[in-house]
DNA sequence: CTACGTGCAAACCGTTTGCGAGTCC
DNA sequence: GGACTCGCAAACGGTTTGCACGTAG
């Protein structure tokens, strides 16, 4: 049921080289090994990549990942910290709860909020089309 | 009642030179000059200063904003687009509608939302210190 | 004299790009 | 052959910083 990258890949027509393929694989897992709420940067995918195969360069981690979200396979997110991060896409959309100490990232979704978005969106005269929310706290003991 | 950037320097220590003054003048025209929803990024604040001072040079400009930001005088926005912009902070906290044509900024406030946001982050066993909520949108016609 | 602020230019860092070489059809 | 992709190194753009020179106390 649920399509891999590379049948979105083909599915749009991008073609899968060697070094695509090792990215796409990277990023499927990266969940999995790293943990549910993995967001990394191009340079820690770069590294991830590396292990596979040391010869891809991190130009083409860059022209991928701008590819990739494209093709909507991935997101981009410019949390602080001037470095992008991205995340496979999942078909439910999710917002960031970030802790401010350790950087660590949960995902939530709140349909109240999502509605109450749109209709802010609507008071002023506007189609809402995307929307970013990130909140950021410290864990209670 | 509402002090002036300058009455929040004396109050935090911070030395009011020339320079910061000349800048903390544009900052504080800014909403009225340029309109409600200003969020100029540095390269424009450097501009407009550049007016009143062609010496003032653009690392101080970095400096004071910087400074300004850390003395609670100024927000920083990381908006898409790679340049910071920024906003001289008001007592009433907002969040904003941004007009993916246009750039335009629509500020708004709600209270829903906030409260909302807060129990989302209870309910991880985070306490909520900080938050960004930005929508996208188009105007309808 | 000491501490700090400034202007300038160089450095920095994440990201993009021009180019020559390679690959696929 | 033509379109595309890659690795490399250079370029880019926003931001920071080292340094020499003020200037204030």
């Amino acid at each position: 049921m649920s399509q891999t990258i590379e049948d979105i890949c083909n599915k749009k027509g991008v073609k899968l080289t060697d070094q695509r393929k090792v990215i796409a694989k990277v990023l499927s897992e990266s969940k999995e090994v790293y943990g549910e709420s993995d967001h990394p940067d191009v340079d820690e995918l770069y590294q991830r990549v590396s292990k596979l195969d040391s010869k891809i360069s991190i130009a083409t981690i860059y022209r991928t990942v701008k590819l990739f979200e494209e093709s909507g396979i991935l997101t981009k997110h410019d949390f602080k910290g001037g470095k992008a991060r991205y995340e496979t896409l999942v078909e439910s959309h999710h917002d960031h709860l970030i802790d401010i100490k350790t950087g660590e990232i949960i995902e939530f979704v709140d349909e109240e909020i999502e509605k109450l978005q749109k209709r802010v969106a609507e008071k002023y005269g506007y189609k809402l089309v995307d929307h970013k929310l990130e909140l950021y706290g410290i864990k209670k003991k």
